[in-house]
DNA sequence: CCAAAAGTGTTTGCGCTACACCCATGC
DNA sequence: GCATGGGTGTAGCGCAAACACTTTTGG
């Protein structure tokens, strides 16, 4: 059976991710800069277009991989941007997906993928322009980090050796931009049966050491705060 | 600019509508039969194909209005569907909105629309065989009201004179399947500040008259329950 | 022994829960 | 005046917030 009717044609989706990591105190992002057209040099979002034959996750973390050599990193579905005038080539949705990875991780593979210019910001200090609408896709994100970080393990990506609790708590600081007592944040998270204890224990220099946690992989339906 | 790519080529969208009511003490959705190929003669969610030049929530309502001939209904855009074979005519991604609708405006347009089968169904009693995979998405759809009925004004289209709060008590321990104690539940909703005295009231039979609240606009960031 | 950050308990107040009686209306 | 469902107040409990001192380590 064809498809006739030229209105159902010329439809594509976009997968982008928004890589988020945390470091020395503020929230930032992983950016490409573009090397062909449309937008050719340009500051963008890891992405591009998903094939008609590849599950849409699969696509953010094949575009995510081409355009930045990470792999191995988990994404999640987030948000759909529809907008009529989002690409001059053809009409494309935009599906936006969210990832944590630590810094060191994101320093190594800027260093090492040498195919495009890519670079990490921070949130308060974004390029002017960026392509596409990418600029509000960010600020979506940001918005549904700061819910996956209360109701979900994905901080477990920031620390692949586990968090000590004043680094854990520093996170969540920064990204809520909001202060919390010490003990009060000890009590809560280590009362909600949501982390574990690994047995290691980490040293910054010249002080107490911290024990290392991490959260716990079914933790849904409990708010942190 | 051409598209050569293939595998860019042959992508759609589904917009599926899941459309809620509660009557008497039971949750419906309503669905269609559909008149042609594929699934024809299947129970399906109204829904349709998107036009390559209109936003995703009018392609819904669209959708809804020519399989329905419901209009004025407000939608939100909810969930994702990817599976590569949802669709065997072509790869069709599936974006799934919700509303909610009161019974009496559903019953009445299931009888005026003579266009195409349509009724409404319990939550507990839907048809087996459901077109494509219609079942996962009302399933999804479904958490999303509970959630959607906690913190938004969404129960306004229920009511669209007003409810009482015995009504929306019902409405409550309904859809999310739990009991709750009458002073309590008056005491938190008048307390929160996100519902309003309508100066009217309703008679059931044969006894004391009781106040036609609705919900305020704007009641975002506050979880009823 | 000093600096720096980790770790620990108690008190207070507020919001949620549990619970029983009076009120307005139609018939 | 009675049946039906609407409307109201209070006491106890558990969780969250406020708050300051001790411990461990490296230098």
């Amino acid at each position: 059976m064809e498809i006739k009717n030229k209105l159902y044609k010329n439809i594509g989706i976009h997968v982008i991710s928004t890589l988020f990591t945390v470091d020395n105190g503020e929230v930032k992002i992983l950016l490409i800069r573009r090397s062909n057209n449309p937008y050719n040099g340009y500051w963008a979002l890891p992405g591009g277009a998903l094939y008609n034959n590849e599950l849409l996750l699969d696509g953010a973390v094949r575009e995510l991989r081409e355009k930045t050599g990470l792999s191995n990193i988990s994404l999640e579905q987030i948000g759909i941007f529809d907008r009529l005038d989002r690409s001059n080539l053809m009409r494309m949705i935009g599906i936006s997906f969210l990832g944590v990875i630590d810094i060191e991780r994101l320093k190594l593979e800027r260093i090492t993928n040498k195919t495009i210019d890519a670079d990490y910001f921070s949130i308060n200090n974004i390029p002017e322009e960026l392509a596409y609408d990418h600029r509000e896709i960010i600020d979506d994100s940001l918005n549904k980090l700061k819910d996956k970080i209360v109701n979900s393990n994905i901080l477990n990506n920031l620390f692949p050796d586990g968090f000590t609790l004043p680094e854990l708590q520093d996170t969540y600081e920064t990204v809520l931009n909001k202060k919390f007592d010490r003990r009060n944040f000890r009590k809560k998270l280590l009362g909600m049966d949501i982390i574990y204890d690994t047995n290691k224990s980490k040293r910054f220099k010249g002080n107490k050491p911290a024990k290392l946690y991490k959260f716990k992989d079914e933790i849904d339906n409990k708010n942190v705060f």
